[in-house]
DNA sequence: TGAATAGTGTCTTTCAGACAATATCCA
DNA sequence: TGGATATTGTCTGAAAGACACTATTCA
C-alpha cells in the first residue's frame, strides 16, 4: 500500500481518562503527576499507551488504566471524543482517545489506599482546575465538563456519583450542585419517578432528627438513563 | 519509557467517513469498492491512513478524505466515535476514528463528475445498506444512523441535507422522512421559528400552480443548532 | 412541643397538539 | 372559479412550575 503503512509513519495513540468523583465541594477530577518527559512534574489526565498484546479493545485499555490508578473495576464509563494533531505532543503526531469515568463516593472511599501514589483528586473550578495542565488536557477536561453538565439536564448521570445508597434529597442536591441552580422538590421527584431508574431499598431509611427518608439505589449501576425532557 | 514506545507496538490508525446525502428514496451513504486486501472487492466506508506529514489534525484528515472522494470541501462534519480492537482488521490492532458528513443535495448534484470512480451512493435500508460490508463498517453505519436519527428529534440536522435553498414544506418532508412519522404543520413551523436557524431569501418564492412558498436558507451552513425540546 | 426535613397535593398558567380558517397562486 | 398548497389562527386538554400543606422523626 502506501509508505504510511510503515510503522515510522504511524501516529502515537494513547487512551486518556477524565475520572470524576464527588467531594464535599463538588466535582473533583483525578490528576497524575507526570514522572518523565515531556511535561515532567506537571499534572495530567491519567492515561497510557494502548497495549496491543494485552488490551482487547479501546474500552479494555481504558478500564486497565482506571484500575491501575484507582482500583475501581466497574465504573460508569463513556467515550468522550478523540483528538489528534501534529503538535499536541512534542514526541510526534499523536492521538488521544478520551474516556469519561464517574466513580461513586463508595468506590473513592473504599479504595483510598489502593489509589496510585502519583494520583490526586483536584476540585473542579469553573471549566477546569485552575492551574496549568500538561498537553492539551485542560481543553479535554473542559470538554468533559461540558458533556457532563449537559447530560445532567436530561439523564440520571448524578446518580453515578453518589454512594450506592442515597436518598432523594441527596440526589437532588447533586443535581442542584452540578446544575448550579435550585430545583423544585415536587417536580424533581415526579421526574425521577417517570425516568424509572431508582429502586427503593425496602425497609432501609435514613434517620436524623426529622422524618426518616427512604433509601434508594440505581437499578443499573453502569448504564445511563436518558429522560425525554429536560429536568 | 515502555517498550510500547516502539513503533512496532503502535496500533494502526485510520479516519473513516460515513457520508450521507438525500436521494429521492431517502438517505444514501457513500461506499467505496476496496481495491486491495483485506476485503478486496467488498464495499466499505471511505477512509484512509492519517498522513502525518500532511494532515494537521484528525478533522483535516477527514476533510482530505472527503474531498478526495466527493470534491466537497465545506460539509457538515461531526466526529461520531472511535473504535479500536485487536481483531477488527486482519493486519493488526487497529483504530478507526469515524466522522459523519452530511452533503447538501446541491453538492451531490454539482460534483457528480468529480466523484471518485470507486465510490457509489447506496440507499439506506433500515439500519444499514442490506448487504455485507468490509471490516466492522456495518456496525459503524448503524451507529451513524442511530446518531443521525436521534439528532433529527432535536436539531436542524435535516437542513444540511437539502439544497442550499428550500421551502418550509420541503424541510418538513425531510424531517418526516427521517423520523418515519407525520408532523403537524403548524407546530413544525413554530419550532423552526423558535430555533432561529433559517433566514428567508427575500423576494425568492417557489412557484407552482398554488400559493407560492417562501424560500429559505440556513443562517450557518456548517453548524448544528440544537432545540431545547424534541420536535 | 418545636425544629427539621420528607413526602404529597393543589392551583395556575403555559403550551403542545389537533384542527380549522384564510391566503394566493396557476390552469 | 376550482384546485392545490402556503401560511396563520383558534381551541382544548395536558402538564410544568410555583407554592402550600401534611407527615414523621428526634431532641
Amino acid at each position: 500500500m502506501t509508505t504510511h503503512d510503515n510503522d515510522a509513519f504511524k501516529p502515537i495513540a494513547t487512551v486518556d481518562l477524565a475520572i470524576f468523583s464527588l467531594s464535599p465541594a463538588g466535582l473533583s477530577v483525578l490528576l497524575i503527576r507526570r514522572a518523565g518527559a515531556p511535561f515532567a512534574g506537571d499534572w495530567a489526565l491519567p492515561g497510557g499507551w494502548i497495549h496491543i498484546d494485552e488490551d482487547a479493545d479501546l474500552e479494555a485499555a481504558a478500564r486497565r488504566v482506571l484500575k491501575e490508578k484507582t482500583g475501581v473495576e466497574t465504573p460508569y464509563l463513556e467515550q468522550l471524543q478523540t483528538t489528534g494533531s501534529a503538535g499536541r505532543d512534542p514526541r510526534g503526531w499523536s492521538i488521544s482517545i478520551v474516556y469519561i469515568a464517574l466513580l461513586s463516593a463508595d468506590d473513592v472511599e473504599e479504595r483510598r489506599d489502593v489509589m496510585a501514589g502519583d494520583a490526586e483528586w483536584r476540585p473542579v473550578e469553573g471549566d477546569g482546575v485552575g492551574f496549568p495542565i500538561a498537553f492539551d488536557h485542560a481543553s479535554l477536561i473542559k470538554e468533559a465538563l461540558s458533556r457532563i453538565r449537559n447530560k445532567v439536564e436530561y439523564s440520571n448521570l448524578p446518580g453515578h456519583l453518589l454512594p450506592a445508597r442515597f436518598t432523594l434529597s441527596e440526589l437532588q442536591s447533586v443535581y442542584e450542585n452540578l446544575l448550579g441552580r435550585k430545583l423544585d422538590k415536587s417536580a424533581f421527584r415526579k421526574r425521577m419517578a417517570e425516568a424509572d431508574f431508582l429502586e427503593p431499598v425496602e425497609g432501609e431509611m435514613r434517620r436524623a432528627s426529622n422524618r426518616p427518608a427512604q433509601v434508594f439505589r440505581l437499578k443499573d449501576a453502569q448504564s445511563l438513563v436518558l429522560f425525554d425532557r429536560r429536568i
